[in-house]
DNA sequence: CGATATGCTGAGGTTACCTCAACATGAGGG
DNA sequence: CCCTCATGTTGAGGTAACCTCAGCATATCG
């Protein structure tokens, strides 16, 4: 009880939405668990699965955030043997970042889990809502 | 270039939703700014301004937080004199939580800003498009 | 009345970010 | 060739928003 039923209107557009993120971000985090990594790695593992060897800073572009907070993560990777550190030999300032064999297996996992933890979350839709959901967040995403 | 252009298919939905959902936290934050009241600071005024005086493991209720991050809250927002702490009568293990006057501004303030930023969000939707993204987002809270 | 439960908070930890400044190297102009 | 300026990375230190665990005061119940 004292549910948070929100007030009315046009709030609750929000309040769903943020209901279903949270409900979404749980699921994930919990497929992720047999992997032990956090939600940032597995990002930037993601990005270095699509896109092969890539310098700290191009990592931080693809995840959004300053090129200081790449270089953590691919720390935190590298401790967990799931990337490398190598210089590149095109700039002597600048460090290529690759996964390492057990980083390559590892991201593949995950982004298997991570197809079949999306069908689980929005496979139960229809086929139509689901296409209808698709279609309205991309014009929101603008 | 080098758009984040995702892959295909199923994932494209739930990253779709994931940046529709930065896009919002963004707006959000920023129409909190005349404030300069943090986002988990305003969701607390939120539920003051919803519910009157509470103790604070129930505003940590209401805010799925853990009790001792509602007192970390609770500290912050009587800093800025926007709550102030009273001996709950009814048990003196226990205190109440009630806004200033201020603190009631503010939360009216604020819950207007959080109506129009809505409006501002969700209203380019042409009316059905909205209904639906609501009707299938509650299916997705389940 | 004593055991156990409840309410709050101090201490200290974590994740995921941030800025600022240092340091090495690259690149262009004179 | 050297000097300046830009670029790539990282150390140092900071923040927000959470968390758990332990301690203390008070309540409740057998």
């Amino acid at each position: 009880m004292t549910e948070d039923t929100t007030d009315s209107g046009d709030e609750s557009l929000a309040e769903t939405f943020w209901a279903v993120a949270s409900r979404l971000r749980r699921q994930t985090r919990e497929s992720l668990a047999p992997w032990d990594v956090t939600p940032s790695q597995s990002r930037a593992l993601g990005v270095l699965g699509r896109h092969g060897e890539v310098r700290p800073g191009t990592l931080a572009e693809h995840l959004h955030i300053a090129p200081r907070s790449a270089t953590e993560v691919v720390d935190d990777l590298q401790a967990r043997g799931l990337v490398e550190r190598r210089p590149d030999p095109a700039d002597r300032r600048a460090t290529l970042v690759a996964l390492t064999d057990e980083g390559t297996r590892v991201s593949a996992a995950i982004r298997a889990a991570r197809r079949a933890e999306a069908d689980r979350f929005f496979g139960h839709l229809p086929d139509a809502d689901r296409a209808e959901l698709a279609r309205i967040l991309r014009t929101l995403r603008a």
